[in-house]
DNA sequence: GTACTTGCAAATACTTTGCAGGTAT
DNA sequence: ATACCTGCAAAGTATTTGCAAGTAC
């Protein structure tokens, strides 16, 4: 699984998961629970992220081993999905949590709108 | 619905919504279906935001009327919901929408980890 | 009357859990 | 043997939809 996620560029939702690793293993098909059950574990382990985009499904994707992150913009047109990273933003979020006296563990913004090509 | 949700300092759940009507309201009890229809044409009219921290249910808060907005803070050990606002971090959001060429109708940010009351 | 809104119940979608059988040590 | 991991089916939860009855005009 660690292999497919490797693979894609964007995040996945874990039916998406399922049926990828179903097409790549015919013999003994891959379990829906054990797909939530594992991406659980990755979670917890700090190896893949959990995502909602606010519709009701969950997408995961590998963290970066580079320590480098990135947000996801959602495209409200034509449903495009699409990561970019930028410092700035990074730097605002580790001062105002600092301000806060909050200790960030985790984070995660999502941007809504209309992308250049649907513009 | 619009009195409630004024009435809260935090976000709330659909299904807490419709609780609290039914407590409003016992002659005629307000319907499931009632309230996530409302929700979602009062969220289609800038009215209401949707905000989803990441537990699989969707949470409604009233749109501040002056124009100020906030985000989340959600605390991993007490499950606390704080909310703040950041004029850098929406300085920083504004320049990097306009970076990316994207229009930007919404945004949300929810940062996780420990509030200071649990560290 | 027609058109719109309502609440209920059923349907759908995503995720979690119980469990029996399998694998590894 | 024990402990762990798996897939399936069933259960649980959140949300949406069909529909019959009620309201407004």
């Amino acid at each position: 699984m660690i292999d497919l996620l490797g693979r894609q560029d964007c995040a996945l939702s874990a039916l998406e998961i399922e049926d990828a690793l179903r097409g790549e293993r015919r013999e003994r098909p891959v379990g829906r629970a054990s797909v939530y059950r594992v991406l659980e574990l990755l979670s917890e382990h700090g190896l893949v992220t959990r995502l909602d985009v606010g519709d009701g499904t969950a997408r995961y994707e590998l963290v970066d081993p580079t320590g480098h992150h990135h947000h996801h913009l959602v495209c409200e047109e034509c449903g495009q999905l699409v990561a970019f990273e930028d410092r700035d933003l990074e730097r605002s979020i580790t001062r105002l949590s600092r301000r806060l006296g909050f200790s960030l563990e985790d984070h995660e913004v999502v941007l809504r709108g209309s992308c250049p090509g649907c513009r």
